[in-house]
DNA sequence: TTTT
DNA sequence: TTTT
């Protein structure tokens, strides 16, 4: 709820693989996708053009789990907002291992239209059902949730500017 | 509730005045600050140092505006993340004019503690009442709100990793 | 060159019309945009959505002009990266009128590869040429540039994490 | 050089220590800081009020390495842009580790004037002498650099705005 | 109008 | 003026 200082992510990157998609015992939603981001540069010595590819675990709660499980697919791109989060656990020899993630609170679906006009046989059209959301808590049973910015009330005009 | 594209704008900077709170008929509140970021660089011509203020009208709506109102000071450092919004107004001549602001939708002041160990005599001593918070709509009545990021239930252990 | 405090803006969102790219004297290009962002809500008194187009101006100073201006469409998403900076101008009647725009530092296109394996007979495929790029300054004759986050040299292997 | 995908991040915390700086045989400077962000929250189940802090490492290369390694002290608040990065290493049992980290591109000191008026004999009083920066490369040899965003020319005045 |  |  409160936050002190800022811990803030934002990724645009494709799926490498499949969402994986599992329950808390509690009943909330956890999707995990890993998306890469890369970059090329040309090496000083060689002159060769070399690439690095960063590899990005995002783990999705709750109801941005959910849509993110259904809709997101192996090779979609991505928009990602949340925070950064280490993660300890045991390895099999019970010694400590670190794990960081990212804890989407925003996710946005970046591919246009669900394949240049054919196929897409499970009605799925892009941005018509539920493409982009905001996140909530991976308390349990947390609602899914999500305000902000948002829509100036009928006080404040807005019209087209420029 | 739905975002179709990202408006992300984030600021650090201080306030050039007192922050101005008004209220909606709705009873909602509304504060507005200006805060000044600056950039310097060397002319390349006179090679004579340059800097140029940048100065960005900032908006709170609701519970937000109330913190602000009350805890951000003129020369406040702040940390503000929101989204552009450009208003349509009429000046005095009837011609349209537009204004662009940030709408806040979440804040943080970044001044240590009150003040240089002298007077605030309210009390406040920097993080310890509300400076920072999560914004909500200026709809109607708006109740504030604020989701996101956030904790790991107990399924998940964080300890600190390094 | 130096920056004291943040000014930082992102934005996501479609080309509203084709770019337009001017020359200054010094030769630099100059390239301008417009793009939509937009949100959506329910009203909470009519229950009806509702929904709100936000339009971003974008200019483009060298080198990532002549590139937005070469490859950005009417309609084409786009990633953009940059600060905010309000502008002043005259108005026919001489009074001073301000715009506020995105001065853009670096731009992404998301658009997929030009329609899933058909068409795109100029030869244009997506991420092949060009289109990403980081900016620089509006200085007479400046050149392009753009170092950062940036490749790990051989003292740190980095590999293919999980 | 060139970026697929965006692949930032942006924190807001303390050092928790004071900073490392090693040299690369290359001669450039490599410094490693740890910086806590924090969240609190209220148990829904308890009612109590919990708080967990996550500390993030942030390396920084070449001129920013020397700046950050010069200025920066435990307690220190910053602000650090940069970007995700997962190493690779061995652990003694010679299996494989993962680290992550921020590769800082941009950093600010938000401190404010070396302590309220007291003590701070070094001369250092805040922003005088290089308590921001932009990063570069950790390339052999690399050099400092960066431009951006960036000053207007005289073609385009720019006063203040509102 | 801030801040350094 | 875009996009869904």
């Amino acid at each position: 709820m409160a936050q002190r200082g800022v811990n803030k992510v934002i990724l645009v990157g494709n799926l490498g693989q499949e969402p994986e998609t599992r329950y808390l015992p509690s009943g909330g939603a956890v999707t995990n996708i890993s998306i890469a981001t890369s970059e090329t540069w040309k090496d000083k010595n060689s002159g060769q053009m070399q690439e690095r590819t960063e590899w990005h675990r995002v783990v999705f709660f709750n109801r941005l789990a959910e849509i993110a499980g259904e809709y997101l697919k192996k090779g979609t791109k991505v928009y990602i907002e949340g925070a950064l989060r280490t993660r300890k656990w045991q390895d099999q020899s019970g010694s400590d291992r670190y794990t960081t993630e990212i804890v989407a609170s925003e996710m946005q679906m970046l591919d246009s239209r669900g394949g240049a006009g054919g196929g897409s046989d499970d009605g799925f059209s892009g941005y018509d059902q539920m493409p982009e959301a905001r996140g909530s808590a991976p308390a349990p049973a947390a609602s899914s949730s999500a305000p902000s910015p948002s829509p100036a009330g009928s006080d404040f005009e807005d019209d087209i500017p420029f």
